[in-house]
DNA sequence: TTCCGTACTATACTAAGGTATAATAGCGCG
DNA sequence: CGCGCTATTATACCTTAGTATAGTACGGAA
């Protein structure tokens, strides 16, 4: 594994060397961390997804090209911002990297100040994904430190239920369901009802008990 | 305004007759309900909002342009899903288009099976946009019938406050409260205050406060 | 076996939410 | 002016939620 530098990396993948040098020299010219492979399987061979930063991606290469690329880093759930950059792109493969998510898509030769404007976004972008990311892992490790019965009476809790309702559904009385509340409030560390619906909304947790 | 039937309608623009007639006769003989323009000005001119479908349109059109159209239609509000079609485009303004939120980008001649499957992908989207916006209305109007009071509650209730903190923040006392909450309550149809969550998370009202 | 975590039950009490009824007061409108 | 809407307060009652305490039971791990 590279290290990973505190600020965020650009990454360039480019079969072509000049290329990958000229392109590399204006990111660092700007002041960006770059770090330069001439092939996608070295790429993956080689990238930490808990480095910060964003993808200059060469669309034609030969083994792996750009788009499978992407391919391949999207089914691994990664959120690295792709930005392409190509002579000889076309149309249909510049909207179809687009509709797959690419931050963006310029053409070669490049305007300097469009790559580093490109590049600038991809690492916000990538900032924001991160942070909303973090935060959705702290709510999930919450969830799984719930007890099974304790996972169910959430479900209805978020659902509106009265305890005399979750405690017929679950075949116990109340008394016992308010003590799994009160603990599923613990562990969830929310101090109300409307606190927990929110954090179980962003984790994709319906509350569709019934 | 033009009567809106009760399917799905595909408007094309298109300044090029031709073209125009021959898009048409595809999407007709695929049982589409087509309505042309040959220029963006006509189609402001005549288009219902209401209607359901979505746009196909040429990219280079004399006058008002087909990227000038879509930020048009951006800036009202739209929801129509654009197809853009064009002879001479090239990457810039397809990816253009593309982040500017357009369904599909398509080149000249195109295929018909590729326009077909990009205008039932489009017109499937419209159809979620649509009832996704229906629903947001149902909301926003119930939220529009509380009194600014009642509104005030809202806001706390969603935060999570307890009715004896509401009252002490609004400078009222606890019963007060308690009945401007049964009437939110009424209003917005809810049983629970996690359905309120959920509704007024929908609408964006943060329950941030404090 | 003991210990721990989980799930359950019971009793008791306090706090909070919900409903009903009744009454007062300010304000804009026809 | 009276009417309706809004906002307010008060009393009373019932339901629900939250907490504390205490105990039983089961199964896996040390």
């Amino acid at each position: 594994m590279m290290s990973s530098p505190l600020g965020p990396t650009v990454f360039v993948v480019d079969d072509y060397a000049p290329g990958r040098r000229s392109i590399s020299r204006l990111l660092r010219a700007a002041g960006f961390a770059v770090t330069a492979f001439a092939s996608a399987k070295e790429f993956l061979a080689q990238y930490d997804p808990q480095t910060s930063g964003c993808l200059v991606l060469d669309l034609a290469m030969p083994a792996v090209s750009g788009l499978e690329l992407q391919g391949i880093l999207a089914d691994r759930g990664s959120l690295l911002p792709i930005i392409f950059l190509t002579a000889h792109g076309d149309i249909p493969k510049s909207v179809q990297a687009m509709k797959r998510g690419a931050t963006d898509f310029l053409t070669k030769p490049v305007n300097d100040e469009d790559l580093l404007a490109a590049v600038r976004v991809a690492i916000e972008k990538h900032r924001a994904l991160r942070r909303e990311q973090a935060e959705l892992s702290e709510i999930r490790a919450r969830l799984a430190t719930l007890t099974p019965r304790e996972r169910e009476v959430l479900e209805y809790v978020i659902a509106g239920k009265l305890n005399k309702q979750i405690a017929g559904e679950l075949g116990t009385v109340e008394q016992t369901v308010k003590i799994h509340r009160a603990h599923v409030m613990q562990k969830m560390r929310v101090q109300s009802v409307a606190e927990l619906v929110r954090i179980t909304e962003r984790c994709g947790i319906p509350g569709t008990v019934q």
